[in-house]
DNA sequence: GTCTATATAGGGATAGAC
DNA sequence: GTCTATCCCTATATAGAC
């Protein structure tokens, strides 16, 4: 492996560890075993590794939010397709941990992640409105809006609240069913009986 | 005013419009027109501001928390108490904004900070046991457990989520309402017709 | 209480030899 | 490509005069 993509995986991974502010580039070159003088070799400053990472987060995330859904979504897609999301936000947790931090300092990812955003709520809404054509799901145009304003919401922060609640996350990411779950039982209440029951069925097996 | 108590609401005030980790102690005595070793001399680190303001800010949201509830919440209630909640975190958003970062400096606060989430989450808990009892509600345990974990969430970082939405968050704090009316909107789906019907409207009363 | 001056430390980044 | 050495800057914090 080249040393320039080692360096960009060993510095996701002391970011998603112990926070980007408080790893400085010594600490990279250390953990690397290289000179920090061979570290700015492949790359102009810190900022530019982060902007590399947050660029293959986003390419990720488009991955995720542009899958076409062709038919509508049944439950048990839906959960699928959210834990990809959430996987995206954990392999690249950095991000979100100092999210105002990082996005103040580079107008350009702010402009990119507010996109990402925008397509978030974008795609819940369409889902949604999908079901309620399908007749799968009793809500206003007004509930939708609303609705998938707190599904971005909890989609983007729930491992933050995890990890603040439980001190330290348990590393092996057991916390995205519950993620899942937690925006699935959003969308439960305007589910028609038929398909809340089976919600309520896959989560029982999931979280289990 | 004391320059101790002048210094406590300059460092709020900066920190809380352009985050704690770009602060330094040099910029609050500049922009109080002291000097930096005055300023130590009222205070031995910038942790110990840091605190303090903490420490405000619990006591704070402490009250407002214990508010206790002799009669069943009406949805006028609701909306007062969380207007509350978001103000008391829009005073100190400084907090929020760099979360994990502050919390991860001071261990106390931490501890201190989880208390907060968990009582957050136990007053939404037993708001809503008490709106089934009386009636106005119809969940089982299990979507009052999700709903107040949600509840936390959404309360916890729409500040957050509207401020990286926004690029600036509108200083006036017009964002509160509709923070409100996020939290009212996970709550809606579980309420009997009449409630939902109230909640409503007030809910175009406060937004408009 | 408040100032000026300064110590100390650490982080980002570069120069130049190998 | 990689290393050693070093520069520059900024941030927290202290010493000692007034």
């Amino acid at each position: 492996m080249k040393t320039r993509d080692r360096i960009l995986q060993i510095s996701l991974q002391l970011f998603n560890e112990h926070g980007e502010p408080r790893i400085t580039t010594n600490h990279i070159a250390d953990e690397m075993d290289i000179s920090p003088g061979n570290l700015y070799y492949h790359f102009r400053s810190k900022d530019e590794i982060i902007g590399l990472l947050f660029q293959q987060f986003e390419r990720r995330m488009d991955a995720v939010l542009q899958t076409p859904e062709r038919r509508v979504p049944d439950m048990e897609d839906m959960w699928l397709y959210l834990h990809l999301v959430f996987e995206s936000i954990w392999e690249y947790r950095f991000i979100y941990r100092d999210l105002d931090n990082i996005l103040s300092r580079n107008k350009k990812l702010r402009t990119h992640f507010r996109r990402i955003l925008e397509r978030k709520i974008n795609t819940a809404t369409a889902i949604c409105k999908g079901l309620v054509d399908a007749g799968v799901m009793d809500a206003t145009s007004e509930d939708i809006a609303a609705l998938a304003r707190n599904i971005a919401v909890v989609a983007t922060y729930w491992l933050n609240f995890q990890g603040v609640r439980a001190g330290a996350v348990s590393d092996e990411g057991s916390n995205l069913g519950l993620g899942v779950y937690q925006v699935l039982s959003l969308v439960a209440p305007f589910l028609n009986g038929e398909a809340r029951r089976l919600l309520q069925q896959i989560s029982r097996e999931y979280l289990a």
